[in-house]
DNA sequence: TCGTTTTCTGACCGTATGGTCAGGGTCGAG
DNA sequence: CTCGACCCTGACCATACGGTCAGAAAACGA
Protein backbone atom coordinates (compact mmCIF):
# COMPACT_ATOMS: atom_id res chain seq x y z
CA UNK A 1 0.00 0.00 0.00
CA UNK A 2 1.25 3.55 -0.51
CA UNK A 3 1.01 6.37 1.06
CA UNK A 4 -1.82 8.42 0.44
CA UNK A 5 -1.60 11.35 -1.53
CA UNK A 6 1.38 10.13 -2.57
CA UNK A 7 2.34 8.31 -6.24
CA UNK A 8 3.24 5.26 -6.09
CA UNK A 9 6.44 4.16 -8.02
CA UNK A 10 4.09 2.64 -11.05
CA UNK A 11 1.64 5.59 -11.03
CA UNK A 12 4.65 8.05 -11.26
CA UNK A 13 6.35 6.23 -14.32
CA UNK A 14 2.94 6.06 -15.95
CA UNK A 15 2.16 10.14 -15.27
CA UNK A 16 6.05 10.40 -16.23
CA UNK A 17 6.21 8.94 -19.43
CA UNK A 18 2.55 9.50 -20.70
CA UNK A 19 4.10 12.93 -19.63
CA UNK A 20 7.06 12.77 -22.16
CA UNK A 21 5.31 11.14 -25.23
CA UNK A 22 2.42 14.05 -25.07
CA UNK A 23 5.11 16.47 -25.32
CA UNK A 24 7.61 14.67 -27.65
CA UNK A 25 4.09 14.05 -29.80
CA UNK A 26 3.14 17.58 -29.61
CA UNK A 27 6.25 19.01 -31.25
CA UNK A 28 7.01 16.15 -33.73
CA UNK A 29 3.04 16.27 -35.10
CA UNK A 30 3.45 20.30 -35.26
CA UNK A 31 6.88 20.16 -37.43
CA UNK A 32 6.17 17.28 -39.39
CA UNK A 33 2.40 17.29 -39.59
CA UNK A 34 0.62 13.91 -38.65
CA UNK A 35 1.42 12.45 -42.29
CA UNK A 36 5.07 13.22 -41.74
CA UNK A 37 5.53 12.27 -38.30
CA UNK A 38 6.40 8.96 -37.52
CA UNK A 39 6.12 6.96 -34.27
CA UNK A 40 9.73 6.20 -34.38
CA UNK A 41 10.59 9.66 -34.34
CA UNK A 42 8.40 10.68 -31.62
CA UNK A 43 9.40 7.75 -29.32
CA UNK A 44 13.34 8.63 -29.92
CA UNK A 45 12.37 12.02 -28.85
CA UNK A 46 10.96 11.00 -25.80
CA UNK A 47 14.13 8.66 -25.00
CA UNK A 48 11.38 5.46 -25.30
CA UNK A 49 11.35 2.82 -27.50
CA UNK A 50 8.81 2.23 -29.61
CA UNK A 51 6.86 -0.32 -28.54
CA UNK A 52 6.48 1.25 -25.51
CA UNK A 53 4.59 4.26 -27.35
CA UNK A 54 1.95 1.81 -27.92
CA UNK A 55 1.75 0.36 -24.72
CA UNK A 56 0.35 4.31 -23.44
CA UNK A 57 -1.32 5.15 -26.72
CA UNK A 58 -2.56 2.10 -28.99
CA UNK A 59 -2.58 3.69 -32.21
CA UNK A 60 -0.85 6.97 -33.77
CA UNK A 61 -4.21 8.01 -34.51
CA UNK A 62 -5.06 7.73 -30.49
CA UNK A 63 -1.89 9.53 -29.35
CA UNK A 64 -2.42 12.37 -31.40
CA UNK A 65 -6.40 12.74 -30.41
CA UNK A 66 -4.89 13.22 -26.99
CA UNK A 67 -2.44 16.05 -27.94
CA UNK A 68 -5.30 17.55 -30.08
CA UNK A 69 -7.50 17.46 -26.97
CA UNK A 70 -5.17 18.67 -24.31
CA UNK A 71 -4.72 21.88 -26.87
CA UNK A 72 -7.90 22.39 -26.91
CA UNK A 73 -8.54 22.84 -23.20
CA UNK A 74 -5.98 25.19 -22.90
CA UNK A 75 -7.04 27.17 -25.72
CA UNK A 76 -10.68 27.57 -24.47
CA UNK A 77 -8.89 28.15 -20.97
CA UNK A 78 -7.98 31.75 -22.36
CA UNK A 79 -11.26 32.80 -22.20
CA UNK A 80 -11.00 33.65 -18.60
CA UNK A 81 -9.83 37.06 -19.55
CA UNK A 82 -12.97 37.84 -21.79
CA UNK A 83 -14.83 37.00 -18.73
CA UNK A 84 -15.52 39.29 -15.85
CA UNK A 85 -13.67 42.15 -17.14
CA UNK A 86 -14.80 45.67 -15.95
CA UNK A 87 -15.30 46.79 -19.74
CA UNK A 88 -14.33 46.23 -22.96
CA UNK A 89 -10.79 47.50 -23.42
CA UNK A 90 -9.65 45.54 -20.54
CA UNK A 91 -11.40 42.45 -21.63
CA UNK A 92 -10.34 42.46 -25.10
CA UNK A 93 -7.10 43.98 -24.61
CA UNK A 94 -6.47 41.19 -21.82
CA UNK A 95 -7.69 38.17 -23.94
CA UNK A 96 -5.58 39.37 -26.84
CA UNK A 97 -2.38 39.10 -24.22
CA UNK A 98 -3.47 35.66 -23.15
CA UNK A 99 -3.57 34.64 -26.33
CA UNK A 100 -0.06 36.19 -27.10
CA UNK A 101 1.42 34.30 -24.08
CA UNK A 102 -0.03 31.05 -25.51
CA UNK A 103 1.55 31.76 -28.59
CA UNK A 104 4.84 32.11 -26.79
CA UNK A 105 5.05 29.56 -24.43
CA UNK A 106 2.77 26.97 -26.58
CA UNK A 107 4.40 27.14 -30.07
CA UNK A 108 3.94 23.46 -30.89
CA UNK A 109 0.08 22.92 -29.71
CA UNK A 110 -0.86 26.00 -31.87
CA UNK A 111 0.65 24.61 -35.05
CA UNK A 112 -0.87 21.49 -34.44
CA UNK A 113 -4.66 23.39 -33.82
CA UNK A 114 -3.93 25.23 -36.89
CA UNK A 115 -2.59 22.04 -38.83
CA UNK A 116 -5.73 19.66 -37.76
CA UNK A 117 -8.52 22.79 -38.34
CA UNK A 118 -6.87 22.99 -41.79
CA UNK A 119 -7.08 19.66 -42.60
CA UNK A 120 -10.76 19.91 -42.04
CA UNK A 121 -10.96 18.90 -38.68
CA UNK A 122 -11.32 14.86 -38.86
CA UNK A 123 -10.15 14.59 -35.08
CA UNK A 124 -11.99 17.26 -33.38
CA UNK A 125 -15.03 18.53 -35.63
CA UNK A 126 -17.37 17.46 -32.71
CA UNK A 127 -15.39 20.03 -30.45
CA UNK A 128 -15.42 22.50 -32.92
CA UNK A 129 -19.63 21.77 -33.26
CA UNK A 130 -20.30 21.74 -29.50
CA UNK A 131 -18.07 22.98 -27.45
CA UNK A 132 -15.95 26.22 -29.72
CA UNK A 133 -19.52 27.00 -30.97
CA UNK A 134 -21.12 27.20 -27.38
CA UNK A 135 -18.28 29.58 -26.43
CA UNK A 136 -18.56 31.36 -29.82
CA UNK A 137 -21.57 32.63 -29.29
CA UNK A 138 -21.25 33.13 -25.63
CA UNK A 139 -18.70 35.68 -26.51
CA UNK A 140 -20.54 36.97 -29.28
CA UNK A 141 -23.18 37.93 -26.96
CA UNK A 142 -20.98 39.71 -24.53
CA UNK A 143 -19.05 41.99 -27.20
CA UNK A 144 -22.79 42.96 -28.35
CA UNK A 145 -23.70 43.95 -24.78
CA UNK A 146 -20.58 46.19 -24.96
CA UNK A 147 -21.55 47.71 -28.55
CA UNK A 148 -24.81 48.10 -27.03
CA UNK A 149 -23.80 50.13 -24.35
CA UNK A 150 -21.56 52.16 -26.34
CA UNK A 151 -18.14 51.09 -25.21
CA UNK A 152 -17.05 50.06 -28.38
CA UNK A 153 -18.29 50.80 -32.49
CA UNK A 154 -20.40 48.29 -34.43
CA UNK A 155 -18.37 46.02 -35.50
CA UNK A 156 -19.60 41.90 -36.08
CA UNK A 157 -18.12 40.43 -32.97
CA UNK A 158 -17.80 37.10 -34.77
CA UNK A 159 -14.95 38.95 -37.45
CA UNK A 160 -13.56 40.72 -34.38
CA UNK A 161 -13.28 37.30 -32.60
CA UNK A 162 -11.62 35.55 -36.06
CA UNK A 163 -9.07 38.69 -35.87
CA UNK A 164 -8.16 38.16 -32.64
CA UNK A 165 -7.28 34.80 -32.91
CA UNK A 166 -5.46 35.33 -36.60
CA UNK A 167 -3.94 37.73 -35.40
CA UNK A 168 -2.48 36.07 -32.06
CA UNK A 169 -2.17 32.78 -33.12
CA UNK A 170 0.17 34.19 -36.43
CA UNK A 171 2.67 34.65 -33.77
CA UNK A 172 3.04 30.73 -33.22
CA UNK A 173 2.04 29.41 -36.25
CA UNK A 174 4.08 31.51 -38.70
CA UNK A 175 7.20 32.04 -36.13
CA UNK A 176 9.24 30.83 -38.68
CA UNK A 177 8.62 33.32 -41.35
CA UNK A 178 8.61 36.14 -38.49
CA UNK A 179 11.89 34.76 -37.22
CA UNK A 180 13.20 35.29 -40.82
CA UNK A 181 12.07 38.52 -41.26
CA UNK A 182 13.66 39.28 -37.70
CA UNK A 183 16.89 38.52 -39.28
CA UNK A 184 17.01 34.78 -38.57
CA UNK A 185 16.29 35.64 -34.81
CA UNK A 186 13.71 34.58 -32.40
CA UNK A 187 11.66 37.86 -30.98
CA UNK A 188 13.23 39.07 -27.72
CA UNK A 189 11.32 39.43 -24.80
CA UNK A 190 11.14 43.00 -26.00
CA UNK A 191 10.19 42.38 -29.63
CA UNK A 192 7.20 40.02 -27.63
CA UNK A 193 5.97 42.92 -25.60
CA UNK A 194 6.18 45.37 -28.61
CA UNK A 195 4.13 42.94 -30.83
CA UNK A 196 1.66 42.35 -28.10
CA UNK A 197 0.50 46.39 -27.34
CA UNK A 198 0.91 47.04 -31.63
CA UNK A 199 -1.45 43.84 -31.75
CA UNK A 200 -3.53 45.56 -28.56
CA UNK A 201 -3.35 48.99 -29.77
CA UNK A 202 -4.69 48.83 -33.37
CA UNK A 203 -7.83 46.11 -32.47
CA UNK A 204 -8.67 48.20 -29.46
CA UNK A 205 -8.41 51.46 -31.53
CA UNK A 206 -9.91 49.82 -34.56
CA UNK A 207 -13.14 48.75 -32.52
CA UNK A 208 -13.25 52.19 -30.94
CA UNK A 209 -12.30 51.00 -27.26
CA UNK A 210 -8.91 53.37 -27.16
CA UNK A 211 -9.45 57.02 -28.42
CA UNK A 212 -7.76 57.56 -31.90
CA UNK A 213 -4.67 58.05 -33.07
CA UNK A 214 -3.14 58.49 -29.45
CA UNK A 215 -0.12 60.38 -28.79
CA UNK A 216 -0.08 61.62 -32.20
CA UNK A 217 -0.58 65.69 -33.19
CA UNK B 1 5.97 23.12 -88.15
CA UNK B 2 3.06 24.39 -86.27
CA UNK B 3 1.71 27.73 -87.27
CA UNK B 4 3.48 30.43 -85.26
CA UNK B 5 1.29 31.45 -82.19
CA UNK B 6 -0.71 27.84 -82.01
CA UNK B 7 0.34 25.00 -79.51
CA UNK B 8 1.33 21.29 -81.13
CA UNK B 9 -0.62 19.24 -80.01
CA UNK B 10 2.60 17.98 -78.22
CA UNK B 11 2.78 21.29 -76.38
CA UNK B 12 -0.71 21.91 -75.89
CA UNK B 13 -0.93 17.92 -74.23
CA UNK B 14 2.05 18.77 -71.51
CA UNK B 15 0.83 22.17 -70.64
CA UNK B 16 -2.65 21.01 -69.78
CA UNK B 17 -1.24 17.70 -68.07
CA UNK B 18 1.48 19.80 -65.78
CA UNK B 19 -1.68 22.54 -65.11
CA UNK B 20 -4.11 19.31 -63.90
CA UNK B 21 -1.02 17.90 -62.32
CA UNK B 22 -0.52 21.01 -60.13
CA UNK B 23 -3.56 21.40 -59.57
CA UNK B 24 -4.45 18.26 -58.11
CA UNK B 25 -1.43 18.26 -55.69
CA UNK B 26 -2.03 22.04 -54.49
CA UNK B 27 -5.63 20.87 -53.82
CA UNK B 28 -4.09 17.35 -52.21
CA UNK B 29 -1.33 18.59 -50.66
CA UNK B 30 -3.32 21.37 -48.93
CA UNK B 31 -5.95 19.39 -47.23
CA UNK B 32 -3.35 16.24 -46.27
CA UNK B 33 0.08 18.25 -45.87
CA UNK B 34 2.99 16.69 -47.96
CA UNK B 35 3.94 13.84 -45.52
CA UNK B 36 0.15 12.52 -45.62
CA UNK B 37 -0.47 13.22 -49.48
CA UNK B 38 0.33 10.59 -51.67
CA UNK B 39 1.54 10.59 -55.33
CA UNK B 40 -1.46 7.68 -56.18
CA UNK B 41 -4.43 10.35 -54.53
CA UNK B 42 -2.93 13.29 -56.86
CA UNK B 43 -2.94 10.78 -60.14
CA UNK B 44 -6.30 9.93 -59.20
CA UNK B 45 -7.25 13.14 -58.52
CA UNK B 46 -5.73 14.35 -61.67
CA UNK B 47 -7.03 11.64 -63.81
CA UNK B 48 -3.41 10.10 -64.96
CA UNK B 49 -1.55 7.09 -63.86
CA UNK B 50 0.64 7.28 -61.37
CA UNK B 51 4.06 6.55 -63.73
CA UNK B 52 2.67 9.68 -65.70
CA UNK B 53 3.06 12.20 -62.38
CA UNK B 54 6.72 10.80 -62.14
CA UNK B 55 7.10 11.56 -66.49
CA UNK B 56 6.45 15.01 -65.79
CA UNK B 57 7.81 15.83 -62.01
CA UNK B 58 10.62 13.44 -61.35
CA UNK B 59 9.84 13.09 -57.32
CA UNK B 60 7.00 14.52 -54.64
CA UNK B 61 9.79 17.13 -53.50
CA UNK B 62 9.86 18.23 -57.03
CA UNK B 63 6.50 18.56 -58.09
CA UNK B 64 5.86 20.47 -54.03
CA UNK B 65 8.36 22.93 -55.01
CA UNK B 66 6.54 23.20 -58.21
CA UNK B 67 3.55 24.14 -55.80
CA UNK B 68 4.84 26.65 -53.97
CA UNK B 69 6.36 28.05 -56.08
CA UNK B 70 3.70 28.96 -57.63
CA UNK B 71 1.55 30.17 -54.73
CA UNK B 72 4.50 32.17 -53.73
CA UNK B 73 4.52 34.09 -57.11
CA UNK B 74 0.50 35.12 -56.82
CA UNK B 75 1.63 35.96 -52.91
CA UNK B 76 3.62 38.57 -54.01
CA UNK B 77 1.45 39.60 -56.93
CA UNK B 78 -1.76 40.86 -54.53
CA UNK B 79 1.66 43.77 -53.61
CA UNK B 80 0.29 45.54 -56.61
CA UNK B 81 -2.45 47.12 -54.43
CA UNK B 82 0.01 48.80 -51.88
CA UNK B 83 2.06 50.51 -54.41
CA UNK B 84 1.39 53.29 -56.11
CA UNK B 85 -1.37 53.95 -53.94
CA UNK B 86 -2.88 57.75 -53.37
CA UNK B 87 -2.89 56.96 -50.04
CA UNK B 88 -2.37 55.25 -46.98
CA UNK B 89 -6.09 54.37 -46.46
CA UNK B 90 -6.74 53.31 -50.08
CA UNK B 91 -3.53 51.54 -50.60
CA UNK B 92 -4.00 49.39 -46.94
CA UNK B 93 -7.74 48.99 -47.75
CA UNK B 94 -7.04 48.11 -51.20
CA UNK B 95 -4.15 45.37 -50.25
CA UNK B 96 -6.84 43.83 -47.74
CA UNK B 97 -8.94 43.54 -50.60
CA UNK B 98 -7.04 41.88 -52.95
CA UNK B 99 -5.72 39.24 -49.94
CA UNK B 100 -9.04 38.44 -48.99
CA UNK B 101 -10.16 37.49 -52.61
CA UNK B 102 -6.93 35.72 -52.72
CA UNK B 103 -8.12 33.87 -49.56
CA UNK B 104 -11.46 33.50 -51.02
CA UNK B 105 -9.94 32.27 -54.27
CA UNK B 106 -6.92 30.23 -53.90
CA UNK B 107 -7.90 28.70 -50.15
CA UNK B 108 -5.69 25.65 -51.21
CA UNK B 109 -2.51 27.44 -52.22
CA UNK B 110 -2.95 29.44 -48.78
CA UNK B 111 -2.88 26.02 -47.08
CA UNK B 112 -0.25 24.54 -48.80
CA UNK B 113 2.18 28.38 -48.02
CA UNK B 114 0.64 28.18 -44.37
CA UNK B 115 2.10 24.47 -44.08
CA UNK B 116 5.15 24.78 -45.23
CA UNK B 117 6.14 27.90 -43.48
CA UNK B 118 4.58 26.11 -40.07
CA UNK B 119 7.11 23.33 -41.07
CA UNK B 120 9.98 25.58 -41.12
CA UNK B 121 10.19 26.42 -44.93
CA UNK B 122 12.28 23.46 -45.87
CA UNK B 123 11.64 23.98 -49.47
CA UNK B 124 10.89 28.11 -49.81
CA UNK B 125 13.80 28.91 -47.10
CA UNK B 126 16.05 31.00 -49.77
CA UNK B 127 12.81 32.73 -50.99
CA UNK B 128 12.23 34.09 -47.96
CA UNK B 129 15.03 35.56 -47.15
CA UNK B 130 15.35 36.95 -50.45
CA UNK B 131 12.07 37.79 -51.94
CA UNK B 132 10.06 38.26 -49.26
CA UNK B 133 12.46 39.82 -46.36
CA UNK B 134 13.31 42.29 -49.59
CA UNK B 135 9.40 42.84 -50.12
CA UNK B 136 8.98 43.32 -46.48
CA UNK B 137 11.78 45.67 -46.11
CA UNK B 138 10.03 47.59 -49.09
CA UNK B 139 6.69 48.41 -47.65
CA UNK B 140 7.59 48.91 -44.52
CA UNK B 141 9.64 52.21 -45.51
CA UNK B 142 6.43 53.27 -47.41
CA UNK B 143 4.40 53.09 -44.12
CA UNK B 144 6.94 54.68 -42.35
CA UNK B 145 6.64 57.18 -44.99
CA UNK B 146 2.91 57.54 -44.56
CA UNK B 147 3.44 57.48 -41.04
CA UNK B 148 5.80 60.87 -41.02
CA UNK B 149 3.25 62.71 -43.74
CA UNK B 150 1.05 62.38 -40.82
CA UNK B 151 -1.58 59.83 -42.65
CA UNK B 152 -1.61 57.22 -40.20
CA UNK B 153 -0.89 56.66 -36.46
CA UNK B 154 3.22 55.93 -35.34
CA UNK B 155 2.35 51.59 -35.52
CA UNK B 156 5.10 49.51 -36.07
CA UNK B 157 5.21 48.57 -40.10
CA UNK B 158 5.95 45.47 -39.45
CA UNK B 159 3.44 44.33 -36.94
CA UNK B 160 1.18 46.09 -39.27
CA UNK B 161 1.77 43.97 -42.10
CA UNK B 162 1.96 40.97 -40.31
CA UNK B 163 -1.33 41.68 -38.46
CA UNK B 164 -2.75 41.74 -42.41
CA UNK B 165 -1.41 38.90 -43.61
CA UNK B 166 -2.77 36.70 -40.62
CA UNK B 167 -5.77 38.39 -40.30
CA UNK B 168 -6.93 37.78 -44.61
CA UNK B 169 -5.35 34.70 -44.22
CA UNK B 170 -7.02 33.28 -42.06
CA UNK B 171 -10.24 33.01 -43.38
CA UNK B 172 -8.36 30.24 -46.09
CA UNK B 173 -6.07 28.69 -43.59
CA UNK B 174 -8.83 28.44 -40.83
CA UNK B 175 -12.29 28.02 -43.29
CA UNK B 176 -12.87 25.27 -42.25
CA UNK B 177 -13.56 26.20 -38.57
CA UNK B 178 -14.97 29.50 -39.87
CA UNK B 179 -17.94 27.04 -41.91
CA UNK B 180 -18.27 25.61 -38.81
CA UNK B 181 -19.01 28.72 -36.88
CA UNK B 182 -21.41 29.31 -39.53
CA UNK B 183 -23.34 26.71 -38.94
CA UNK B 184 -21.60 24.57 -41.27
CA UNK B 185 -22.15 26.53 -44.22
CA UNK B 186 -19.65 28.48 -46.46
CA UNK B 187 -19.12 32.06 -46.24
CA UNK B 188 -22.30 33.61 -48.64
CA UNK B 189 -20.98 36.70 -51.42
CA UNK B 190 -22.87 39.01 -48.87
CA UNK B 191 -20.87 37.03 -45.73
CA UNK B 192 -17.10 37.32 -47.76
CA UNK B 193 -17.84 41.31 -48.52
CA UNK B 194 -18.87 42.00 -44.23
CA UNK B 195 -16.11 39.89 -43.69
CA UNK B 196 -13.84 42.12 -46.01
CA UNK B 197 -15.74 45.09 -44.95
CA UNK B 198 -15.11 44.33 -41.36
CA UNK B 199 -10.97 43.77 -41.11
CA UNK B 200 -10.92 46.75 -43.34
CA UNK B 201 -12.76 48.72 -40.92
CA UNK B 202 -11.07 47.72 -38.01
CA UNK B 203 -7.40 47.84 -39.58
CA UNK B 204 -7.79 51.12 -41.20
CA UNK B 205 -9.53 52.64 -37.93
CA UNK B 206 -6.88 51.12 -35.41
CA UNK B 207 -4.32 52.75 -37.54
CA UNK B 208 -5.93 56.43 -37.73
CA UNK B 209 -6.13 56.09 -41.41
CA UNK B 210 -9.96 56.51 -41.14
CA UNK B 211 -11.85 58.62 -38.54
CA UNK B 212 -12.88 56.62 -35.48
CA UNK B 213 -16.03 55.17 -34.62
CA UNK B 214 -17.66 56.19 -38.01
CA UNK B 215 -20.95 56.08 -37.91
CA UNK B 216 -21.45 55.83 -33.94
CA UNK B 217 -22.87 58.37 -31.83
C1' DT C 1 9.76 -14.49 0.09
C1' DC C 2 6.44 -15.67 -3.34
C1' DG C 3 2.97 -15.35 -6.74
C1' DT C 4 0.51 -12.05 -9.50
C1' DT C 5 -0.07 -8.04 -12.06
C1' DT C 6 1.76 -4.51 -14.66
C1' DT C 7 5.31 -2.65 -17.43
C1' DC C 8 8.60 -2.97 -20.88
C1' DT C 9 11.03 -4.24 -25.35
C1' DG C 10 13.62 -6.59 -29.29
C1' DA C 11 12.34 -8.85 -33.10
C1' DC C 12 9.10 -9.47 -36.30
C1' DC C 13 5.13 -8.77 -39.95
C1' DG C 14 1.93 -6.93 -43.54
C1' DT C 15 1.11 -3.10 -46.11
C1' DA C 16 1.40 1.19 -48.52
C1' DT C 17 4.23 4.30 -50.72
C1' DG C 18 7.73 6.59 -53.67
C1' DG C 19 10.02 5.49 -57.38
C1' DT C 20 11.70 2.57 -61.66
C1' DC C 21 11.67 0.62 -66.15
C1' DA C 22 10.93 -1.85 -70.36
C1' DG C 23 8.18 -1.69 -73.96
C1' DG C 24 4.52 0.15 -76.70
C1' DG C 25 2.15 4.18 -78.64
C1' DT C 26 1.94 8.84 -80.79
C1' DC C 27 3.41 12.89 -82.91
C1' DG C 28 5.97 15.91 -85.99
C1' DA C 29 9.62 16.97 -89.39
C1' DG C 30 11.41 16.16 -93.74
C1' DC D 1 5.57 7.48 -95.70
C1' DT D 2 9.38 6.97 -92.59
C1' DC D 3 12.13 7.68 -88.94
C1' DG D 4 13.43 9.53 -84.68
C1' DA D 5 12.03 11.83 -80.64
C1' DC D 6 8.92 12.25 -77.30
C1' DC D 7 5.07 10.51 -74.50
C1' DC D 8 2.67 7.12 -71.84
C1' DT D 9 1.79 3.20 -68.54
C1' DG D 10 1.27 -1.55 -66.29
C1' DA D 11 3.97 -4.18 -63.69
C1' DC D 12 7.41 -4.27 -60.68
C1' DC D 13 10.82 -3.12 -56.73
C1' DA D 14 12.91 -1.54 -52.13
C1' DT D 15 11.89 0.64 -48.21
C1' DA D 16 9.75 2.59 -44.27
C1' DC D 17 6.07 2.67 -41.53
C1' DG D 18 2.33 1.36 -38.07
C1' DG D 19 1.41 -2.16 -35.44
C1' DT D 20 1.99 -6.98 -32.93
C1' DC D 21 3.66 -10.29 -29.69
C1' DA D 22 6.13 -13.44 -26.79
C1' DG D 23 8.56 -13.25 -23.11
C1' DA D 24 11.72 -10.77 -19.80
C1' DA D 25 11.81 -7.47 -16.05
C1' DA D 26 9.98 -4.77 -12.48
C1' DA D 27 6.66 -3.49 -9.04
C1' DC D 28 3.33 -4.76 -5.89
C1' DG D 29 0.47 -6.94 -2.12
C1' DA D 30 0.33 -10.39 1.34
Amino acid sequence: MTAPGRLSKRDATRRENEARILAAAEKVFAEAGFGGATMQLIADMAGLPKANLHYYFATKEELYRKVVERIFVIWLQAADRLDNAPDAATGIGGYIEAKMEMSRRHPFGSKVWASEVMHGAPVIQDYLETALRDWTEGRIAAIRRWIDEGQIARIDPRHLLYMIWATTQHYADFGHQIETLNGGRPLSDRQWAAATESVKAVILRGIGAIPARTGIP
